[in-house]
DNA sequence: TTAATAGCTTGATTCACATCAATAAAATAT
DNA sequence: ATATTTTATTGATGTGAATCAAGCTATTAA
């Protein structure tokens, strides 16, 4: 495990020493599938390191329905604010595919950690890096429509190939399946983008971003 | 002004020194009512300090209507993470009312300040606070539907009297001021509260709990 | 004091998206 | 290979909130 915590970004300016007694203050866990991690309200005594996998962030709005905040699929502190203030966990927390957690004692590593400014300088860039993902978050969903939505994801992911059920793409973009499928069907349409095994293809880039660049 | 500075609670661990250097690399700028600071897209040069009055932080979307993000009223930092990222401003930002802004020279900041624990922690405080009230934008507006969010204001507000007109009231809260007013008409019509000179009285605050508490 | 302007309220209409429903297609289990 | 479950598509309907419009009230200006 020592190997692979010296692997972490995140830990990039970790002596053997912090590493150390970081291995001594944690634990890896591996998760399933669909695995919660934790629900909202739940006491943060974990510092959650996302190592590998993808997790999800969200909440349920009034019809119950979930409202994703964030997704997270590289090494990631997960929720550090709620630990930072020592608050309970504002949000659920599940996997999306299988996933491996590192489950750090918080309160060691912070009285350990938290004193020297170059660890702070981690906790900055990482608080920094939340602040971006929910600002970009409100943006997509106060600001633009659905169609700009699926638009810009569209435009933002290609040519990434990285398969996504339109369920999964849907729950991302806080819509239903059905809103998501009628308006790659419109897009289709117009030829603006074509699907090939799973993967879209942007036919007409121009009119695609005249969607979502306002 | 460098007394103003040293009562500023985000300086409390400055020194003279620092505070004398502070002092060197800022301006401080009074603006009147509906003043803008900064406009989406600009270029972050100064890290702006409310000291005093009230700023909106918004964006448009796509019809036009203004989302505000955030208001600001006490002491803060205002967009420090454009600062913290040498990226241009993601929002706009005017003044609600006549407001003190502390306009600092970032780069000389950064130089000066940003290699010390204790002013890495000043920040870490501002971002944690930035990312709460983001967070709240978010639950506010994915999660809660209009009725909800009115209900949710008028019982987080009182029993503080903060005179705003419904207008303001509105667009704090996403909507319009027709929805708005609808709104209050019904908790009105339901005996859940009452208008006296411009302040709401909570008559029964357990059914008005109960249009936001999930 | 009156005029002008801005804010508030209420009703009618429109719109974007969710919901409900049914069928088809794909993925997974047996 | 067949059965079962999950996902995808498409149409019909419902709904919350925006927009449009008109009259009203309060504030500010002349």
């Amino acid at each position: 495990m020592k190997d692979l915590l010296k692997q972490i970004p995140i830990f990039e300016n970790f002596n053997d020493d912090d590493i150390a007694y970081l291995q001594k203050i944690s634990t890896l866990k591996t998760f399933e599938k669909n695995s919660i991690i934790f629900f909202k309200g739940d006491d943060s005594r974990y510092l959650h390191i996302l190592l590998q996998g993808s997790l999800k962030i969200y909440k349920y709005n009034q019809n119950n329905n979930e409202v994703m905040l964030k997704m997270l699929n590289t090494t990631s502190l997960v929720a550090e604010l709620a630990n930072l203030e020592h608050m309970p966990y504002p949000s659920n927390c599940s996997t999306l595919g299988e996933s491996k957690i590192l489950l750090v004692d918080y309160d060691k590593f912070e009285s350990y950690f938290l004193k020297d400014s170059k660890f702070l300088l981690m906790f900055v860039k990482s608080l920094t890096k939340t602040i971006l993902m929910l600002e970009k978050t409100i943006s997509l969903n106060l600001t633009l429509n659905s169609t700009s939505k699926v638009a810009k994801h569209i435009y933002e992911l290609f040519p990434n190939t990285c398969h996504m059920s339109h369920k999964i793409r849907a729950s991302t973009l806080n819509m239903t399946p059905e809103t998501y499928s009628r308006i790659i069907r419109k897009f289709k349409d117009e030829n603006l983008i074509k699907e090939e095994n799973g993967e879209f293809k942007i036919l007409d880039e121009k009119k695609l971003k005249k969607y979502f660049d306002i």
